[in-house]
DNA sequence: GTCTTTGCAAACGATTTGCACTAGC
DNA sequence: GCTAGTGCAAATCGTTTGCAAAGAC
């Protein structure tokens, strides 16, 4: 479990993209959902990094890949790509949505950088344990939680990162 | 700390709503902000109820109350609010903010019921400590973070409130 | 060929802003 | 009276939807 930044894409990783992108085609085989072009790529782009990005950030990925969709079928196809589990969607309290490819990951939480808006991720049981407590405590059954902690990465701590988030390679 | 459903409104209470209601008064006049009908109709319907509103909710309420508002000057009182500290803005992934009197109470975890939508709140402190520690494992310095659960409050579970989030008394 | 997707443009809901008008102080 | 606030309407932003043309199977 990475952050947004550096793309240190290692042998593994091209393994689960690829498997992912095949699974992809599946979902849509066995849901005998057209397999189009637009969903192709979109589905390439959102599965092939391990950024947390924006449909917006997905408009730009498909620009520079020399694909390209409209925005109404980007949203359509994110919507299909997290019916079909491979993608989740977050929502950061920052005035747009996330997606994130969830390769089989259980849940975790996630770190905010204040300054460039990289996000790292992090598994910890005992908080899993810990909210399903507090929420009996209060009378809740607990379904699910989010943890955001919002801060200042290393990189724009020491001065290095001042700028906006970096769109993938 | 209490949910939004019953408004047991105690003593204490009282007092601290007549005391924020001061305050607000006093932060106006201290920054040479005119003390108009409305900011002081807005401020005491958001400082005198325990809710997690909406700008909606406040437009709602106001009408109730025989006030009344433009939706512009209910969003340019609510961050005069929230810059005078009596006020913290919330953003539960819903689509829209929501506004909570701060009561100079500390920062506290909220519990979101999925089914009616009462917020209910919660301090944990090894929740504070854990925070800090995970940040840090994860060369992050952090600087606030949020927690929601969600899940079904008791009487959404037990079946008995099915209906939408009740507007306060 | 039939049925779904696509893309564009219009529609949306929450929130913000421009501007003539009104109200604090 | 001077300055800041108000309300309305238009604008914005992210996202959704209607509909004719295009593509999958």
């Amino acid at each position: 479990m990475s952050g947004d930044g550096a793309s240190t894409t290692s042998e593994e990783q091209v393994r689960a993209i690829a498997a992912d992108r095949a699974a992809f085609r599946s979902f849509l085989r066995d849901h005998s959902l057209p397999v189009t072009a637009q969903r192709l790529a979109i589905a390439d782009v959102v599965l092939g990094t391990e950024r947390h990005v924006s449909a917006e950030d997905v408009a730009e990925m498909l620009r520079r890949s020399g694909a390209s969709a409209g925005t109404a079928t980007i949203y359509r196809t994110l919507e299909v790509l997290v019916r079909s589990g491979l993608v989740v969607e977050r929502d950061f309290g920052e005035g747009f949505k996330r997606y994130e490819a969830s390769r089989g990951v259980p849940h975790h939480e996630h770190l905010l950088c204040s300054v460039c808006g990289r996000v790292t991720e992090f598994r910890d049981e005992r908080l899993e344990r810990m909210t399903t407590l507090l929420a009996e405590a209060h009378d809740f059954s607990r379904q699910r939680h989010r943890l955001v902690i919002y801060g200042l990465c290393g990189d724009c701590r020491r001065g290095a990162a001042q700028r906006p988030p970096l769109l993938p390679t």
